[in-house]
DNA sequence: CATGAATGAGTATTCATTCAT
DNA sequence: AATGAATGAATACTCATTCAT
């Protein structure tokens, strides 16, 4: 039973909610503080949302779609393994590091029960299982396959991948270091170092 | 004015706040709930922590010691950076696994507003600045200026360990990928090339 | 300022407050539901009624007025006063049996307080003051002063009636017992001996 | 999860819900107005029952069994049909007219969904199948097979007698007529003819 | 005129905290 | 000191009514 007309309205709900969320997390971010910074009444959220979980997991689709936008651009398809995983490693750090509040709001998201069923690594995983499939996942089997990285499950890889540049992009946001584009490339090469076989 | 107070009541209250939260969430858990598990009057928790907040915050405090402990206990002072740096990553990796709650607690808190003053290395380092520190922070910085590692910001090598480390940890936890010795050793190994200069 | 008004959407909307009403009652019935039903924006509801106090009542304006026809219609005027009565009770049993949706929201009506002012009785007894009136209220005046009826209040022979009726006609309506003619007659009778003097 | 401890405060609310409840409808009563005027904290109400639909259910049973027990006090067993009759009929008569608030609210109550499951004449009649049974579902059944009644549906002279004077108390209770000692005895004796075989 | 999107007051319910026992 | 009943502020959600299109 939901009729929205205004795009802009239901843009503006989506940004209040990843910003609240980012800052406050879910149960700290009422419906009606959404409502207020979008510049809505209290009651117009649920003529684009029918409640609040459901806010949130549409909130979710939007930040996900627009980053996974984010990797698809520009992708070296063709190329070689470093070049493409520098692909990834580099629009995800600077998705993260210019879009922070998305960031957040998808930290908040696959540590609540929200995102549990999820997994981070699936988020980028499309259903593909061709050839030349543009997910970091089917990169790593690749990897594994062609022997450039290490013997270890491919989760494990996205683990350490996934795991240290999110801990980096939480850290640069607080301010306690700088992803600049050198940065991000001297940390791109450790973790490749990680993942590649010596 | 500083009223008796029951040692053991007070650690099981820690217990159950640990336990609650570390599997519904801070706002899911409500203190009466938490003084329920705990076998003590919902009243009598404001005997010991002045609110919820602190009460959050004390537990951490006692996951953090604990963990503290674990680390140091064993330490092998004196040997190779190496070995110290292995250590480290084995006695996380084993109290991560053993302790499900305490670190799905610790996500739980850095993750949320509460953590988000302190940093996760900042949980280790404790007050040292003495040569032979038994601290990661420690150890990453002598391994930077010995030439070992890359020529990073010490945080940057922090980030890529514990980011590694509790993404492994929490995909364990949910079952996704099983953590035993013998992997974890291919993981310390792995990080190792991550911070190491080549 | 009166403006112009289309007679047959006026009619759509009472004929789905009518329906919703009964089913759901009052509180259970938002104006948006009787607009949808009634094929009618939301707002136009708002051009025939003021608010939905004022369309309750004018619902239930309509609805007597369509029972007062159907217990004119085919009166026996002239007629001896058994025969007047039974062509009461019957009429008024067919009515209800065969509009269930029109008794259901006289029941909630009158069991609301909406209908608190009113009583059942007025709903019948229209401006007559003449004498042949065909209202139930004048037949049992006339029968008291002619001694066929027991001598009680007027208003206690009407309750008899009615509150028999409705309270058979309810479980006729949910199944609990079945208004054929044959038992309609049956009833009849059976009121009778209770207005009756013997 | 309910503790309750103090009957005095769960009646305060039991009365506060018939008293509110009768004059306005369930939707027309919030849970606050009940608490305001059973003089408890809004909060509290939910100690003493889980949500407004088993507050309802529970001051109905309350209601109730307090009638019940009116109707079984002194009553006749052993007597004629007709003096057992006449117990039924005045002990529901100065029921009704002694505890309005009662009354209104089981009206309330069987005319809702909450009640229809229920119905008025399965109130009295316990799940009694011995012969003295002291309930006036039995008592009909008795009249019909021996004769005394009509050859009706049990449930069709229960629908005059609870009918009639429903609507009769309610009337009462509205001021427009007068339900004394001597008209109740009357309107018994008319009703008593309805049920009767002439 | 008709519409239905927008509004915000109103409602049930939860829960951190207090305090009488 | 310990308890847990009582409280009321806070929150998600609904719906009568308005008004721009």
């Amino acid at each position: 039973m939901i009729h929205q007309t205004d795009p802009e309205k239901r843009q503006a709900i989506l940004r209040a909610t990843i910003e609240l969320v980012a800052k406050r997390g879910f149960h700290a971010t009422p419906m009606a503080m959404i409502a207020a910074r979008a510049g809505v009444g209290a009651g117009s959220i649920y003529r684009y949302f029918a409640d609040k979980e459901i806010l949130i997991h549409e909130t979710f689709a939007e930040v996900s779609s627009r980053m996974h936008e984010a990797m698809v651009d520009g992708y070296p398809r063709g190329e070689s393994i470093r070049r493409r995983y520098e692909h990834f490693f580099l629009c995800m750090s600077h998705f993260f590091v210019e879009n922070s509040s998305d960031f957040a709001f998808l930290r908040q998201y696959f540590d609540s029960p929200f995102g549990t069923a999820l997994r981070r690594d699936k988020m980028m995983e499309q259903q593909c299982r061709d050839t030349d499939c543009e997910s970091l996942s089917c990169l790593i089997e690749e990897g594994i396959k062609s022997g450039h990285f290490k013997d270890l499950p491919p989760l494990a890889h996205i683990c350490i991948v996934f795991g240290s540049l999110t801990s980096l992009a939480r850290d640069h946001i607080h301010g306690f270091l700088t992803l600049d584009a050198k940065m991000i490339q001297l940390i791109a090469d450790a973790c490749w170092d990680a993942l590649a076989r010596h």
